[in-house]
DNA sequence: AAAACGTATGAACAAATGATCATATATATA
DNA sequence: TATATATATGATCATTTGTTCATACGTTTT
């Protein structure tokens, strides 16, 4: 290997390897990384305390859209828009009734996150 | 209660409250706002897929800023930033031996969010 | 048919975010 | 002491995000 091939093996970063083994042992327990990236998104969902009150509040009953804009003190338009990324994500779900949309859990793993965290948050 | 306080009621949805039993039961069952703020934060550090790939290295090991960088292909300053903001919300720690840095995981929480956020995406 | 109502959505805008670059800091080595 | 190395950080910039406003759409009621 020459100098050239050396350099360009460090390129990404600013120093040198230090612990060879090390890299070579996590790179291969790497994931794929369409699995990381919807791992992201999954949890980007729950990352705004918005849909983080929605979410809790769909867990308790099916709620239609002004009832929500009405308990979380928001416009019907935010959360209007809220329930479409959530919708989008698959984690709630729409039912109409009449003019009247009617919106629940759809995929309930999300539940699981959901408690998980708050027991975290609650010890703390 | 006059037309001026029915207005104020609903000032905050451009349509009203439809059904008043539950959004009063929705109400009661509200978390506390720091709760949903703290758990949203917890949600947030993990909606990105920089990070995700930082936590899933040093689920394996410990490791130093240097070879996290060559792991994932990044800077090291790109690596250095999100450590500090993981490192801020207490998921991972820092343990330096002269001037190498060595991180890992500090909230062991954090695992189980990660381990049965990666089950759900698994699972389709 | 017209008006009222619940919901959806596009545009606009401010705020937050994540990467890069340059550089500072601190430790080790020559 | 001077230099090299590992890491940290401030500034900058492009992108993304969340809300608001105005308005459109579809259903119901009058």
């Amino acid at each position: 290997m020459d100098a050239k091939q050396a350099e360009s093996k460090v390129e990404t970063a600013c120093c040198n390897v230090i612990h060879e083994d090390t890299v070579e042992r996590v790179k291969a327990a790497e994931l794929p990384v369409e699995q990381v990236v919807e791992l992201a998104s999954i949890f980007q969902a729950l990352g705004d305390s918005t849909r983080l009150k929605i979410i809790h509040a769909l867990m308790q009953e099916e709620m239609c859209v002004c009832d929500l804009a009405a308990v979380l003190g928001m416009t019907q338009s935010a959360v209007s828009h809220q329930l479409r990324t959530l919708r989008n994500l698959r984690t709630i779900k729409r039912r109409k009734e009449g003019r009247i949309a009617y919106y629940s859990i759809d995929d309930h793993h999300i539940l699981t996150l959901f408690n998980t965290g708050l027991e975290h948050v609650s010890h703390r």
